[in-house]
DNA sequence: TCCAAACGAAACGGTACGTTCCGTTGTATA
DNA sequence: TATACAACGGAACGTACCGTTTCGTTTGGA
């Protein structure tokens, strides 16, 4: 999950050739690899198929063949990354959503790569509708996966039955968002917990 | 605050010239009127100062010369809009709340153009470190000011005076911020109240 | 009177877009 | 075994916008 970016060849020196009429992986791997490259040294604002194509010694037809939208390609570099992050199933809501904002988003997003690619998507999500309807696809499952946190403490008893837990969800992960979104993410940190509380607990010693 | 975008003047059909050693404001108007409808007729992605230019026939160092970036045009345009909006004081915060959510965030966001040029910006602002740095110093000012909801209702021993009131309204603009970003302002509506009871009172029933 | 600055307009070089050709490479099918 | 097919890298295309510079004009202020 660290910094597995800068491999020793920092630019492809070998062009690949076709491998007869079927996708070339060593092609995709190479357009991967450096995508996340031209990501972490130019940023979002450097980051251009011209870009990625020079560095990964590829043709731009190569890359629109495979990524219709500059956004495919983005996702699929963060896909990279959050493979194999299993869910936070501590037996606890609170500690479970405490995971859930403190390391699955914020602590996922911190000083890697993704919270650069992340905030990049959301950005073109806001320019193409395409992006948008790949981001929203890409909510919905997240959520779909997220919610079942509330379910399983329905089924302990620790929250009622017909509590929200969409909205829930909802709240920690519009919270992330807003911090990624600000550049505030190592700030947010610290107030992890008192999000978490606050969500489950609301304003205490409020009198409605 | 609803539509007073189209002018019956679709495009400036006169140009102006200059008036001397100093800023012409008719220029400056027809600018912004320009932006404006440029914004409201191609979305964020056809937002360009060359368009800009050409709808309001004027030079294009002219638009360099008074806002050194796209945010800061656009950021004019918006505040053209939101002059004005008193903030809610009904005497009870889950009322404010309401208010703030639905009514000066959602609502002022919804259909009219204010939500398409904030999208933009926020999109810039993951671009553009100008951009951002902007955005984040409008962010907190209008925290400064959101804040005093929380702290009229400790005044009124409504919630105790160590609440983090920050945090309160953080909660309510990443809400709508998530909302807005993912184009679903519309839907956002119907959960205004929930989201400000979950976050005064927390899931109901809940046993930590 | 004359300087300074703003104006619209046009053109500049640069960059990226997305597409189209090209010749090469190798698999898969006939 | 011969051939059709598709992917590959590479180069070039026309378009669009970037941000800047140059020009002639306009007019207030020194």
């Amino acid at each position: 999950m660290s910094a597995q970016a800068d491999s020793p060849m920092d630019t492809e020196q070998t062009a690949r050739r076709s491998i007869g009429a079927r996708r070339n992986p060593a092609s995709q791997e190479a357009i991967l690899d450096a995508a996340q490259a031209v990501l972490q040294q130019g940023g979002i604002a450097g980051f251009s198929i011209e870009a990625v194509a020079r560095r990964a010694r590829a043709g731009k037809p190569t890359i629109y063949r495979w990524w219709p939208h500059r956004t495919a390609l983005m996702l699929d570099v963060y896909k990279r990354f959050k493979n194999a992050r299993s869910f936070p199933d501590s037996g606890s809501l609170r500690e479970d959503m405490i995971s859930f904002l403190g390391d699955h988003l914020l602590g996922f997003w911190r000083g890697s790569l993704c919270g650069t690619v992340y905030r990049a998507v959301v950005a073109e999500a806001q320019t193409d509708p395409e992006a948008a309807k790949v981001l929203k696809a890409y909510q919905g499952e997240r959520m779909a996966h997220s919610v079942r946190m509330v379910e399983r403490a329905k089924a302990r008893g620790e929250v009622p039955r017909d509590t929200d837990g969409e909205l829930v969800i909802d709240l920690i992960v519009s919270y992330a968002w807003h911090q990624l979104l600000l550049g505030q993410v190592d700030e947010a940190m610290d107030n992890v917990p008192a999000v978490v509380d606050t969500i489950l607990k609301g304003v205490l010693g409020y009198r409605g």
